[in-house]
DNA sequence: AAAAATTTGTTGCATATGTAACGATGGACT
DNA sequence: AGTCCATCGTTACATATGCAACAAATTTTT
């Protein structure tokens, strides 16, 4: 065959699903990182971990990269920084001395609860913008992908 | 107001679209990535590179970057490795030295066309494994989403 | 109880990435 | 032509990331 004719080999990038998922996931997020980016200067790994803590209120290094899916190295450093920052203390297990519970201080909440509000915000802009349809859809097609991600 | 009463504050990540965007796009795309990898050893950004350049044929350095949000660094040391492994040739262009045109030599061809064969055997299991019907919602909300990034 | 294996979190090192500066070229303006 | 500015692609440098090795603690095996 005709290596020119690339018909039937071609790949239409707008047509691939990994790459159009990654390109809107990407873009959604860049636009959200520049809310925490300006308002404390933080990274995602960071922002995440933050997250994260806030969220279940008391939690271990290891649940987060579980529940994040972040590389341990990556939470490690986020926890550091945000230690520096005194956003959060660690307590060290008296069952088990290896393990280090997080929790966010004051201050961490306070950093916590408007950020929070700000993404609760940025999300009512999207789903606004999407309509009730599409909402609903990009739902819908979510739950489907990660119950094909993580089936439990 | 209690600090620790956090239902005003609390952000559930699950219920986060950003985030929720992020976790299925990465791990679609990190199971994509390991039909590459194994096959050639290749990264993300000399996979899409290699895929931008299949499917128009004939492009600038620029032109990946528009249209694969890449930065140009990126795309550029893509290309470097790309070339040196004999799966592109670059052209300067007579009108314009600056540019350089990039196409996709014999080879290249012929990993272009195996993992396009690859990509779209993926893409019809994800769809298999989906259904029709969140399938047809996932393509609705892409669509939407990317409308609400590049407004045209 | 001693030895071996596992687990939690950190760190050294190599790689990957982005920013800013750059060289080369071209276009605009005088 | 000469000066200034913009553009294309590369590179130097600083930062971010992941892998592998690690220390410390715990559990399992013998």
């Amino acid at each position: 065959m005709d290596q020119n004719n690339i018909s039937e080999a071609v790949l239409p990038l707008e047509k691939f699903i990994a790459y159009r998922l990654n390109q809107a996931a990407e873009k959604v997020s860049q636009r959200f990182a520049l809310e925490y980016k300006k308002r404390y200067g933080m990274t995602r790994p960071e922002w995440r971990t933050l997250a994260t803590i806030g969220q279940f209120g008391n939690i271990t290094a290891k649940e987060i990269c579980q529940h994040s899916s972040m590389h341990k190295t990556k939470v490690s450093r986020a926890i550091f920084t945000l230690e520096q920052r005194r956003w959060l203390k660690r307590t060290v297990d008296q069952n088990d001395r290896r393990v280090e519970h997080l929790e966010l201080t004051t201050q961490g909440q306070k950093a916590y609860m408007e950020l929070s509000d700000v993404a609760r915000t940025f999300q009512d802009q999207i789903y606004g913008a999407l309509g009730a349809a599409n909402t609903s859809a990009l739902e819908t097609s979510l739950e489907a992908i990660e119950t094909l991600i993580d089936p439990q």
